[in-house]
DNA sequence: AAGAATTAAGTTATCGATAACATAGAGGAG
DNA sequence: CTCCTCTATGTTATCGATAACTTAATTCTT
């Protein structure tokens, strides 16, 4: 007893006068234990302001904790930030806690998140954004361990996916600025990282649904830099500087149509009159704008809560989807 | 060896017909090995892939953990997102992991939180908002491990506080305010918990500057719902409403700040010629803004990252300051 | 060259909770 | 009244890594 501020199951047994694991055994709330002795392990354990001790449960089960691991592109996002949000608070209420990565669109990083993350023996993994490298993907099949790559859908998930249909909301978006009768259409993205990201399934989707209608992107640019704001203004700035009219221009996501948007006003440019926008997220500063915008909304909460849900109903042995889609709304607005 | 997939430090011992801690000393870096047998157990470590267990790492230490416990109020805040971010990286780099909660601005949920994650024995906390109940306190002050408390000052903080000088920040923006000649100016904020939260901070040192300078606030709203775009929209137009002319509004943050500029240009008032606005924070797209935003900008990757240094430096038993004061910077813009 | 200091190992005990098995006593069935 | 079944509880072994010792071999001193 090094630290008496520090007591352990044992010290309770002790105490009581009773084994170790009738302690244990109320704590866990089973059965094999009278009320009585109930009652005064519990009014022990609340007088000495017992905290029991996870790291040690975790090692006697056998080494599988009630961690999950979930690795985001970034924490910056609002939809990123609502999805773990919501995700972090249906795992807190079935009883698992959040180990929180960031990969910045990197292999690399998630790599190297990933083999950090596995040495805490975590009960599942939540990936956002399609683990890419060999030896990621190596070791999640050989942890055995549940795995939900979320974000994105992908033909074939390691183990679950849960996700938006990406390339259908751009083809989705393509037909309603073709229908609109635009033409000569631009499209504004940002860093995305790897192929499969989910800001090039929409630009992949929306090119095909363009050519689809008989038509094709007149301009397109791709900033090196983090989605936001400023990406948007900025790609708008340069994409426009190269001289090519336009009369509509789809963005990577909302604070890049946002950034866009302010991009427009600033030259003069009237929307949608002179030049349609459009973008993807649904986030909430798109709805104050003067004229809402038009864009793919996307229930975040939903697929935290889905996502967590799912992980948990996998881990208990209960049937599930191996890959979920969720509805995405398209949100005409008034900007196209 | 019931999974040959998770093979353990003496499974490579044993193949290699060395001991445990031969095994263990060459993976953590110290002395106590010849070259040869550094190349042999590095070489067996690669080919199985052996990923350690640092849950019987921090048992066998006697309980603690490379963990640490962070809990913000959520996560869909840019501002918070970004110190989260940084932190996470800082503390990934010096070889700790993140565990995060989010409180709601609720003392409840954090003590809730804070319970579930000291079974995880942390090497230490950090807490954004400060912790109020007896419950808390309490255990944060016998759980002997480290403690953060960031983004507001106090006092006396329980072991270190990093953050930003909320109070002084509304009285210079309450200066600012009144120097370029405005009189009646008012508030909008948003459901922010307690007394001590850093909105309440600036919105006192907001009205106690303008009290010294001779004003008062004209008008006041706020809103029972997170800060946000549409808090800040709502907000004003409540206040609005209910007739005070006004000819500044300051607002708990640039999101608020945003969402009330919006409004405004809904009704067609002119900013900064009708009536001036100003926010708090320097989010990105502060920036884009057709006319820069008034506001105080803050350093969020700086906070999380000193946060983080500080906390590994006590846990190394550095020095470390107990109150740092993180610079804000008044940004004039020309919203005002 | 003898003893001291250093290096490269190996041994043992331990952390706290739990699974799996064992046991004693109470109550019920026949 | 005997056997049998619960119920409440105790015992033992165990998970993987590590701290703190111990030992054997090698190198350095003077």
């Amino acid at each position: 007893m090094e630290n008496p501020l520090k007591p352990s199951l044992g010290d309770i047994a002790r105490s009581l006068g009773v084994s170790k694991m009738t302690v244990s055994r109320v704590l866990r709330g089973g059965a094999g234990f009278s009320d009585e002795t109930r009652a005064r392990v519990l009014s022990e354990v609340e007088r000495v302001g017992y905290v029991p001790n996870r790291i040690a449960a975790a090692f006697g089960r056998g080494g599988s904790s009630t961690l999950v691991g979930v690795c985001v592109p970034r924490l910056t996002s609002p939809l990123f930030g609502s999805v773990l949000e919501s995700m972090n608070a249906t795992f807190a209420r079935l009883g698992y806690q959040t180990m929180i990565g960031v990969h910045n669109h990197s292999s690399e990083e998630e790599e190297t998140w990933l083999r950090m993350s596995a040495s805490w023996k975590p009960a599942a993994f939540v990936l956002a954004s399609r683990a890419q490298s060999a030896g990621t993907l190596k070791l999640l099949r050989s942890s055995g361990v549940p795995v939900a790559e979320i974000w994105n859908l992908t033909t074939k998930p390691i183990d679950l996916a849960i996700g938006f249909a990406h390339y259908d909301n751009g083809l989705e978006m393509a037909r309603l600025i073709l229908g609109a009768g635009r033409t000569k259409v631009g499209y504004v993205g940002a860093l995305s990282g790897q192929k499969t990201a989910a800001g090039h399934l929409r630009h992949h989707g929306f090119c095909d649904g363009m050519a689809d209608m008989g038509g094709k992107l007149a301009a397109q640019e791709i900033v090196e830099d983090t989605p936001g704001f400023y990406a948007g203004f900025y790609g708008t700035e340069t994409m426009l500087a190269r001289g090519t009219r336009l009369d509509a221009i789809y963005y990577q996501d909302d604070e890049m149509a946002i950034g866009g948007l302010a991009y427009l006003a600033k030259i003069g440019a009237r929307v949608p009159e002179d030049i349609g926008v459009a973008g993807w997220g649904g986030m909430e500063a798109a709805s104050i704008l003067p004229k809402r915008l038009t864009t793919t909304a996307i229930p975040t909460t939903r697929l935290g809560k889905l996502a967590a849900e799912a992980i948990v109903s996998r881990l208990r042995g209960d049937p599930v989807e191996d890959v979920t889609i969720i509805e995405t709304r398209l949100v005409p607005g008034s900007t196209i």
